[in-house]
DNA sequence: CTATGGCACGGATT
DNA sequence: AATCCGTGCCATAG
């Protein structure tokens, strides 16, 4: 062997290490864009384009959804379900994954389209026909975000209960941006005020305001609101400014992020999950249903035709194409070894937080990166990367950071949050310290403030004592 | 005097 | 090696 291909060899098994990191570390967008542009330079590489059942296992109809599929394939055990999926739009409509850069900005749900997105998001909850109701309420959304038309409208047009409607329904308005879909501004706000209930602590009378006095509050009459509804000025005043602050009325005008928003928490908006997680009811047991998001439809694979190409060819070309050719199968093996990866740390990630996606944060298991990877037998750095720059979609349409399965605190948090719901009387972060010590935290006073902050709860002095009627 | 927020240090995590 | 997080000490506000 010559000497100047065993240096290319080991430049190629070297590129192979860093490639795989690299390729580890990207979100699905930015996995795409890659896999686009390999596949656009390199003539070595061909896409297959096939898709497959991810459970069964059989190949899919060109077109057409199967979330969820149909064919009942009983493979029972309480395991999670994990796998690779092809390309998340069930619903594709053309290619909306353009050489339309992220020139013109961050993309936005503006300049998506708002139905196909929420239609994304619900679409695994639902039987075809529901998800064909979805699509019909959807369509008739104005620009506002609402929807224009009624329940029953849509019932009769699909001849179905009106339940289904309103089950579907009501999956829209969970879905992001929180409240879409609602028939108006105060259900909207309802709805918002249902999720923030589940993550974060609402002030009292927020749902009353919305309830009850609309209006009043959208003239800013705080006094007259007070009156009618028996409470405080400062706790009207201290509902309103909650609403302006962390509701949107109107959940199309999606500007919602970005204002007054403290450097902590508030995870940023992904708007595309590189995992999407979903429970299947099967029966008797909630299964969880693990996919992670290839953005391909297809197997990527080295053109057969390419390889009879090299040897027909000239002696100067063959260097190069063989160098493609290197490239191109290194690139499907890196890929590769991203999905296993991707597939094994979300296994045992999932694994471990059950409870945690069906029940909530306080459920959350305090589990550090450098475990998982002792689990796995592979490095930590390669965890970091891997969990580094993506998001999950949770079962309940949350979107969050997967770094969040890793949060140390958040279920101390939770348990913060509702020890201080449920006293009466604002509590010091002296006595804070001492109830959650009770239920099994060893936490100092001086943490317990931290938490506070990053729950954006006010100090005991501030908090104005649960509404006792 | 008590309750909190700020700063900074040390150990854990990445 | 860089960063994050819990915690202690101290100053300040009520």
């Amino acid at each position: 062997m010559l000497p100047s291909q065993m240096q290319s060899l080991r430049h190629v098994t070297t590129a192979h290490l860093a490639q795989t990191m690299t390729l580890l570390s990207l979100a699905v967008d930015e996995l795409r864009q890659q896999i686009d542009s390999e596949l656009s330079t390199n003539p070595a590489l061909e896409m297959l384009e096939e898709r497959r059942c991810p459970v069964c296992q059989r190949p899919l109809p060109a077109k057409g959804p199967c979330p969820v599929c149909s064919c009942p394939n009983e493979v029972d055990s309480n395991d999670p379900i994990v796998y690779i999926s092809p390309r998340e739009d069930f619903y594709s409509k053309g290619d909306m994954f353009e050489d339309d850069d992220f020139k013109d900005g961050p993309s936005t749900p503006d300049n998506e389209d708002l139905p196909t997105y929420v239609l994304k998001q619900i679409v695994g909850e639902f039987d075809k026909n529901s998800q064909k109701i979805g699509a019909f309420l959807l369509v008739n959304l104005n620009e506002d975000g609402f929807l224009k038309i009624e329940l029953i409208e849509a019932a009769r047009y699909f001849n179905v209960p009106l339940s289904q409607v309103e089950r579907v329904h009501q999956a829209i308005m969970h879905a992001d941006p929180p409240g879409v879909g609602a028939r108006n501004p105060k259900e909207a706000l309802l709805v918002q005020i249902e999720m923030l209930e589940e993550t974060g602590i609402v002030p009292p009378f927020v749902k009353l305001v919305v309830e009850e006095g609309m209006d009043l509050l959208s003239r800013h009459q705080y006094s007259t609101l007070a009156k009618q509804l028996d409470a405080s000025l400062k706790q009207i005043k201290l509902a309103a400014t909650f609403i302006q602050d962390n509701l949107n009325p109107y959940p199309a005008r999606a500007h919602w992020g970005e204002q007054s928003h403290h450097p902590s928490d508030r995870s940023n908006v992904f708007h595309q999950p590189d995992v999407i997680i979903s429970v299947v009811n099967n029966g008797k047991e909630n299964r969880l249903f693990v996919e992670v998001i290839l953005p391909l439809c297809g197997t990527l694979q080295i053109n057969p035709m390419f390889r009879q190409a090299i040897r027909g060819a000239e002696e100067d070309s063959r260097y190069d194409m063989k160098m493609d050719l290197e490239k191109a199968s290194l690139f499907v093996k890196c890929l590769q070894q991203r999905n296993h990866t991707m597939l094994r740390l979300m296994q045992q990630v999932v694994t471990t937080q059950k409870e945690f996606i069906l029940h909530g944060d306080k459920h959350l298991k305090p589990i550090t990166r450098a475990h998982i990877s002792k689990e796995l037998e592979v490095h930590e750095s390669t965890i970091s990367r891997a969990v580094a720059n993506k998001a999950v979609q949770l079962p309940n349409g949350r979107i969050i950071p997967l770094a969040s399965f890793f949060d140390r605190s958040l279920n101390i948090r939770t348990v913060l949050k509702t020890i201080i719901e449920n006293e009466p009387r604002p509590l010091s972060d002296t006595e804070l310290s001492g109830l959650l010590v009770k239920e099994g935290f060893e936490v100092a006073r001086r943490t317990v403030a931290k938490y506070r902050a990053m729950e954006r709860i006010l100090p005991a002095h501030l908090r104005t004592s649960v509404v006792r009627k």
